[in-house]
DNA sequence: CTTGCCGAGTGTACGCCGTACACCTAGGGT
DNA sequence: ACCCTAGGTGTACGGCGTACACTCGGCAAG
């Protein structure tokens, strides 16, 4: 069974090989270079049947339809985040969790949106949750608590940023690409002046983007800070 | 020119006219009976043109392509949002702006899906943008603090809620739809018990789902808090 | 060995999508 | 009278997801 072999790999295909390949397909459609979409955008039935070698219908025989291919990503995805090292407190455990969500999430750059678009939770993002919210009432949270604080922390469990344009890369999208730069200093200026404040160290980002890590963390412990407040207050449902 | 008569409005067609008739249509594609795609997935050019009694390819002479009437479309859901009124603190006239974004919202649905997908900013997100930074200057905030504050607010200044998977509808997504529900309470221990925490007041959602409206306005002020905090501390980019 | 089944892979076809391109046509400035 | 142009049209192409009928190979039952 464990042969697979030649150079136009016949492997039988099965459920795995191809949720395999489609994240792989996915990965490797970053950026593309020439002659295809990027990312999330590559993954066509057509061209995932086409990387196997097969032909489009086959696929269906192990996935039911394009839907629950992304699920299967999904899964695959969410799958890789490690499990916690079991010795910290809460706090730094959860911390440590999204963080390494976050790293997984940069390799496969795709997934965000891919998550994103899905309607309803998968078995991997259900076990994922049901081990953070584990973390949470074993260190002493209530459950009342803990709900709420996952309600808050909502996406960023996964390791999403959020940003509301994806961060970096500014100018051109909306109006004339020819032009000058009067657009921004000049009409917002507040926005201009916010965005200077980006160019504090640029150490991290690859290019002109802010410190995409830096901000990350900063708006993870706002949160994880506020809700060790409320803990330690003893918060419920009913406060001022 | 202010004469538009007829049951078969012949109105000569316009970027408002189009981008005004795609934001109808994709309102009115919410949960649709039949016959129609919902939310974004209803705006195609064709559909839009059917609905403007015109040709496909007519609305090219008004919008360069689809991306392009998307950003319109965001635009003029972003133009909604209504200004603060100006009186209170910062604290609190940020906390109003971002609930009416999210009311605004929260008429169109279909809105949040089609403004994650946009790469870049768009003039009015840039001048609302531009509006919330003004009111945290204003209040005191340094420009260091606010950059890195509306990072952590991020999509959730536009009203976004950020939720892993749309709330309420849990059930049965992954696997069999027929069978029992042993899944969740079973599989998922903890999951099962931090969803029964949700059902501790059925008050304001429609059916079954959690207090959307609570767990938001528990997380916007769980950063505010914290943001308040920093600023009182005088938090700079160097701290412990 | 024959027979029949069954599951994996195939081929064709349909309806939808975005949009390039050539065309027509009505209205207005010269 | 002229042509120019802006706005609307018709046709066509390539790509998408997938329904449906098929073929073909291996295998258990007879």
């Amino acid at each position: 069974m464990a042969e697979e072999r030649g150079s136009a790999d016949r492997a039988p295909l099965s459920r795995g090989r191809v949720l395999r390949a489609a994240v792989a397909l996915a990965d490797a459609s970053g950026a593309s270079g020439a002659s295809g979409a990027s990312g999330a955008d590559a993954i066509s039935m057509r061209r995932l049947a086409q990387e196997l070698g097969v032909v489009p219908m086959a696929l269906y025989k192990h996935v039911a339809n394009k839907e629950e291919l992304l699920d299967g990503m999904v899964d695959m995805v969410v799958g890789e985040i490690a499990r916690p090292a079991p010795g910290a407190g809460w706090k730094s455990a959860v911390r440590q969790q999204i963080l390494s969500a976050r790293s997984v999430l940069l390799q496969h750059r795709w997934a965000a949106r891919v998550i994103e678009s899905r309607t309803g939770p998968t078995p991997a993002v259900l076990a994922y949750l049901d081990s953070v919210i584990g973390t949470f009432r074993d260190g002493g949270l209530s459950a009342d608590l803990t709900h709420h604080v996952m309600h808050a922390l909502g996406s960023r469990l996964l390791g999403f940023s959020q940003e509301l344009f994806d961060t970096g890369r500014s100018t051109p999208p909306p109006s004339t690409p020819g032009g000058s730069a009067p657009d921004l200093a000049g009409a917002y200026p507040r926005v201009a002046e916010i965005a200077a404040a980006a160019a504090h160290d640029a150490d991290s980002a690859v290019g002109g983007g802010c410190d995409d890590r830096f901000e990350f963390e900063f708006a993870l412990d706002l949160l994880l800070d506020g809700i060790e407040r409320l803990h330690h207050r003893g918060w419920t449902s009913a406060s001022p």
